[in-house]
DNA sequence: TCGTGTCAAGATCTT
DNA sequence: AAGATCTTGACACGA
């Protein structure tokens, strides 16, 4: 059983080195002149897709094929305070040269749309303002000539508006209203409040997309179902994908402050997924969302290295014996 | 330069 | 009905 460890957006042992820089819209609406408020957002923009390639690849030197791209990469780019702005074709250059990059290491790349992006609320303007932030997602993978049947976004169900089943159909409804291009990039991911892993489950069968399965989130929240009896279903759902399932894991920060994560991974709690992970015996990518970032994959690689069931093969690579 | 309040966005909880 | 909270990294501003 093959495992891959990735992990999100920042990268903490590469000096100034942020791909998330941006401006706010009250700074931004200062700016006296067209030509100067072009000027901050070009440079901006250009030094988070700068950043991003230093990070993809310091993640070449260290195997790291899994990562996630930040979804702050272009400063304001869905607020209408830019609409004019052509933050595409500026900078086409940067994007074919970070998605070749990506293509030519056969990388796992994502994205993880905000949670202000809710497809199921009841309130139109909600819908519009999250298709433009899909929209938006979609134009950088496109921008970088990233398929998509190998590039995904992953998004959370929404809200439960008081009604759960209600807001489950009207996620349905709203679903197959996307466009193609981009419904076939969305994939399914559990919440910590609202959405369990069961109830997303349900939705990704119907559905037939892939479930993200997010470990911590199903400890958060679930209605006493245990992992073991769903996981063979939801890695299921990865069936007919190029890539194979993926699961998001943290720990929590603490017993009080349960759903906030942690600095790195708890070693325990990783290898206890393992061993249920064991039992299916299928590969699959594990994504480490901790405040730590790159290092508590690092962390968490170097402790598994240990480990007499383990053949370690590199710091992103590592086999379950 | 540093510390801290604030920031595009929605939902939900609290009052 | 209005305001606080959630959550987050980074900005922005004032000491």
């Amino acid at each position: 059983m093959l495992v891959r460890l990735g992990y999100v957006a920042m990268n903490l042992n590469l000096e100034n080195c942020s791909p998330s820089g941006t401006i706010t819209v009250k700074t931004f609406s200062k700016l006296t002149s067209e030509e100067g408020k072009l000027h901050r957002l070009r440079k901006i923009t250009r030094e988070n897709l700068n950043n991003t390639l230093r990070i993809l690849r310091y993640n070449k030197a260290y195997n790291i094929d899994v990562y996630r791209l930040t979804s702050k990469l272009v400063p304001l780019a869905t607020h209408p305070i830019t609409k004019e702005w052509d933050y595409i074709g500026d900078f086409m250059d940067e994007y074919i040269e970070i998605g070749q990059f990506i293509k030519d290491n056969n990388y796992r790349i994502s994205a993880h749309p905000d949670h202000y992006t809710l497809i199921n609320s009841p309130t139109d303007k909600v819908f519009e303002d999250s298709l433009r932030d899909l929209d938006y997602h979609v134009k950088l993978f496109e921008a970088m000539g990233l398929d998509d049947y190998r590039y995904k976004l992953v998004m959370h169900i929404g809200g439960v508006y008081k009604n759960k089943e209600l807001s489950i159909e009207r996620f349905y409804e709203n679903f197959v209203k996307l466009p193609d291009r981009i419904r076939k990039r969305l994939i399914l991911e559990n919440d910590d409040k609202s959405y369990t892993a069961k109830d997303v489950l349900g939705i990704c069968k119907r559905l037939k997309v892939p479930m993200v399965l997010d470990v911590h989130h199903h400890n958060c929240a679930n209605e006493g179902e245990n992992l073991e009896e769903l996981i063979s279903d939801i890695f299921d759902t990865w069936q007919d994908e190029y890539f194979v399932p993926k699961v998001h894991f943290s720990s929590p920060k603490s017993q009080k402050e349960f759903r906030s994560h942690a600095d790195d991974i708890e070693l325990e709690e990783f290898c206890e997924f393992l061993a249920i992970a064991k039992k299916l015996d299928r590969d699959f990518d594990v994504m480490i969302e901790a405040k730590n970032k790159d290092k508590a994959l690092f962390n968490l690689s170097n402790k598994l290295k240990e480990f007499e069931n383990i053949r370690w093969i590199n710091e992103g690579h590592f086999e379950v014996l």
